[in-house]
DNA sequence: CCGGATCCAATATGATACTG
DNA sequence: CAGTATCATATTGGATCCGG
């Protein structure tokens, strides 16, 4: 393990550097209310943008453009323009936006399995 | 299922939208990139304020007490001071808090995983 | 219908100074 | 050392208008 590092001076450290400064800045990108909120909403269904704004609760326009936009570039979703007029687009999870959907379900069971521990906890500290 | 709902007026239904609401809520508090961070870092270990600030890479004084107050607010972590002086107050994840933080474990599996994917989307995405 | 652009308000965040 | 308070700044978010 180290001894190509030894040759070649640093390029493993640099390398690992880079691949965590990535990872972060994904990670900053895709863990985000909203980012979650739609991906889940998403789920294997293919949506229109119209469809996806009244299946995420609260949502406005911007916001929702805005995070497609993001999950597109990270290849989290695929984006379908059919040109018709007016004009019709529809989003689908990806393969990587699908592994990612089941880990964000996890975090939404465990959030409803401890409701009622997380409103108990509240209550004692609002006092 | 329907019988006690149509007896009773719409409990069932209010419930279920106290629940929702308080979901939502809960998930709005805990997802984001900080409270994510937090929880990751601190592991089942047991830090200081200040482990945890050099651990969590570039989080402000601020926004580390901030989320550890909404985090032991809601029940996902111990807040224990020690009365020495000077002060040293330690942090520890719950049970529930612990159980979330597997399902963050997975995200950050798959961020690592989809490292390579997602950089390649976001070049072709950025030209 | 989709989505970009703009303007404006609200909020999040950082830096700093101060207290027990 | 841990935490609060304050202020300045940056970022987010919402409303609205316009163009393809």
């Amino acid at each position: 393990m180290g001894t190509r590092r030894q040759l070649e001076g640093l390029p493993e450290d640099a390398d690992l550097r880079r691949a965590d400064s990535l990872a972060r800045e994904i990670f900053s990108d895709v863990a985000n209310k909203w980012a979650l909120l739609i991906i889940e909403a998403l789920g294997d269904r293919t949506l229109r943008f119209s469809e996806l704004r009244d299946e995420v609760d609260g949502i406005s326009h911007k916001m929702l453009t805005q995070n497609l936009r993001m999950l597109e570039r990270n290849g989290l979703l695929d984006r379908r323009i059919h040109p018709t007029v007016p004009p019709k687009v529809e989003y689908t999870l990806t393969g990587p936006g699908r592994a990612l959907r089941t880990t964000i379900d996890a975090m939404c069971a465990w959030t409803h399995r401890n409701l009622t521990h997380i409103e108990a906890s509240r209550n004692r500290f609002d006092t």
